[in-house]
Order: structure tokens, then sequence, then C-alpha cells
DNA sequence: ATCAAATTTAAACAAACGTTTAATTTAAAC
DNA sequence: GTTTAAATTAAACGTTTGTTTAAATTTGAT
């Protein structure tokens, strides 16, 4: 496991910050190097080149994505409610790593650069194989209906929670949103409660 | 109302496709010129400038993305089949112009650049009225909930299919799908009738 | 056939891009 | 205090960027 140092760490975040907003390719070297204070040499120093970077960026933050489920898989509550903290558990981790978030939802689609995704997929597969142990769970107390798609759940969930950032102008404006701040407590609150209420409906839903 | 010429709409797509795939700022006008066959100053000529050519193309593609419901509203079936069919029909009008969905759903999101989305913004007003009036027929009819969050619906829908999308590798690989077209046919199916049943079900889910 | 407007071209423009260089400063070890 | 390595700097590198130019070609009406 490579280690980054302070300095290292508060370029990584300011480039995190601006590949987010700006994009990748609509982020220069020079707009990192003004906003984090350094020369721009520092970048090729540190990371070897600006695409280095981004790995190194991608790499940094992929061991704070992991959903840590374990806890609550074995907590002794109804699978019902063990949704529902999952499911503000996904939203609130989503929330907290959203640069990072929408900067992997441009870059997976994008065909011009192929970075290494594995360490992300992994933690995908992982939070997925936690999901679905909680599922057969609801299932075997009769909680949940059968045939549920599994793999469609976080869909739902992390679908709906980046559409909705993406979109965030037209949301504040006819859900009656003054400030960011409004905006923010509404997705963490009312959407949370929405998706939470959409999951339950699905799980127990009879054709 | 502008009209475009044919070598016009052709420059058009070509941008599109590339705007989608590379990305706005890692598509250059010289990308954009080799692949429609054209010298680089046409675009200059026809358009202005690149951001006007993005501009252009959000115009050109905006009368494509209305969903037209006034005959669905009008059907003489249940309520329940109505919202089936608009599921179907929301997803099939989002794949069919996924590309400038792509486009939008980054641009939406860039604090560069500050693209006129007004006409977009209209249209999905207008489908939200559409669909409003759909479930209201719905709940008087006594076959949906009241307490609908009718606004945060689309999301669901629009979400997940294009954070599917946006995942299509990783997605592939767990659901075991072969080619493309395979993936394809498992949106316009599989996941069609995943998010259908997870609408119903909110529609009809009793707290 | 003539002429004017519209189209298309190759070339050039300055500005911005990512990266490298070589010199300088800082830090740590002895 | 000297030495050695690491960190930082300003400057320059060759490309690529979006746009403009002025000349050449095509088009369509007369």
């Amino acid at each position: 496991m490579t280690e980054f140092s302070e300095k290292q760490i508060e370029i990584l975040q300011v480039a995190e910050q601006l590949f987010a907003e700006e994009g990748f390719d609509g982020t220069s070297v020079r707009d990192i190097a003004k906003k984090a204070h350094i020369n721009i040499a520092m970048i090729s120093y540190y990371f070897g080149s600006k695409e280095k970077l981004l790995e190194s960026l991608v790499l940094y933050r992929i061991s704070s994505m992991s959903l840590h489920l374990e806890n609550l898989y074995q907590e002794n509550i109804s699978p019902i409610e063990k949704i529902e903290k999952l499911v503000a558990y996904y939203i609130q981790r989503v929330n907290k790593n959203r640069c990072m978030y929408q900067i992997l939802h441009f870059e997976l689609s994008n065909k011009k650069r192929e970075i290494n995704f594995q360490a992300f997929t992994e933690v995908k597969n992982n939070n997925l194989k936690l999901l679905e142990n909680i599922i057969k769970e609801g299932q075997g107390k009769g909680q949940f209906q059968p045939n549920i798609n599994v793999p469609l759940l976080p869909t739902i969930i992390i679908g709906s929670f980046i559409h909705m950032h993406m979109n965030k102008a037209y949301y504040m404006q006819i859900l009656g949103l003054q400030t960011e701040a409004d905006f923010e407590d509404y997705v963490l609150t009312d959407l949370t409660a929405h998706i939470q209420k959409t999951i339950k409906a699905l799980l127990t839903y009879e054709n």
C-alpha cells in the first residue's frame, strides 16, 4: 500500500474538488497548482503525471468507500430495520464521497482513459455480498418476497442520489429549496426517506 | 426556431457522440472535423464557436426529449397499466437520447460553462405535470396511496438507467452479459421490468 | 456566360496545455 | 560546519488548443 505525505494529500484533495467541478480534462495542472499553492512541477514530481495523479486519487479514496456492513448484519434488529439503516448508511457514504463518485461516474464511461478500477470493483462486490446476506435473512424470516434482483438495488439508491445532485439547480427550483444547505438537508432526510420507502416497498411487494 | 441544414445536423450528430464519449473538454474541434470529414473552420463558420456548437446541439435535441404523454393519459386502461407503459416509455426515450443525457448530466453539474438549459427545464416540467395527472387519477380511484413524492419518481427511473449505463462494464461482469447487445437487451427488458415493479410497489405501499 | 453570395480550404495565430530541465533552497545526517 | 539527499522554483520545451485569415472553389440567380 502506497502511503501519501501530508503535502501529497493536500494536492489530492484540491485535485478531487477541481476534477469533480470542472472535469478531468477541464482542469489544468496549473489550476491545481494555483489552488494548492504549489509549483506546477510538484505534480510531476510527486505523482509522475496528471493521469497518475488521478490514479493516486482513486487509490487514496477507495478505502473510505467500503460500507463496513458487518456490524449491521449482526445487529439484533428486524430485516426491515436493517434495510432502513442500510439505505441511510449508503446515502451518507455516497454523500461524503460525492466528489469521487462524480469523478468515477464520468471517468468510468469515458473511453479516453483506462484507469485501473479493480479496487473499486472489489469494494462494490463486497458491499453487494453483504447486502445479499441481509436480503436473504429477510427472505428466510418470510418478511421479504423472493425473486429480488439484488444487484439492481444499489442502482436505485446511488442512481437516484447522483441524478438528484446532477440536477441540483432544477430540484432546488421545483422543491422550493432556497440554499445549498436546504438542499443538502432535503437529500439526507426527504430523499433518504423516499428511497427507504421505495426499497421497503419493493422487497415486500407481491406481484 | 433556428433550422439546421443537413451539413449542420451531420456535424451536430458527430459532435454529440464525441462529447458523450470523451466529454466536451476531451473533444477537440479537430476531432469533430476529422470524424465529420469537414474543415476545422466550418465549425466556427456554422456555429460561431465550439461552445455555441454545444448550445446548438442541446437546442437541436430538446424537441425529441418530450414524452408526449397526452395520449397515454387519455387511454382507457387502469392507472397501474398506465404506469407500466409510462416507465417503459420513459426508459425508451432516455435510451434513445442517452448520448444527450450523458452530456447534460455532466454539463449540468459543470461549473465552467453556463449554457441555457431553460428549454430543457420546460420539457421536464411538462413531463412532470403529465405524470402528476396519472398519479392523481390512480389516487382518485383508490388504487394508489396518497403522499406520493411525484418529483422524485423520474429520479428513480432516470437515475437508475444512467447509473447502470455509467457502470456498464461492471454490470456486464456481475450479470454475466457477454456482448453490448446483451446489455442493451437487459436494460430494455429486465431493468425496465425492475423499475416498473419498483414504481408500482412504491405507489401501492402502505406505511 | 457573368456575377455575387455562400461555401470550403490551407495556413497561420496567440494562448494554454502537460512535462522537463537545471538551478536553487531546504532539511536531515554525520 | 560539511555533506548529501529531498524539496521547490522559474523558465523553457514542444504540442495541442480554439479561432481567424485570406485565398480558392462552388453554387445559384440573372
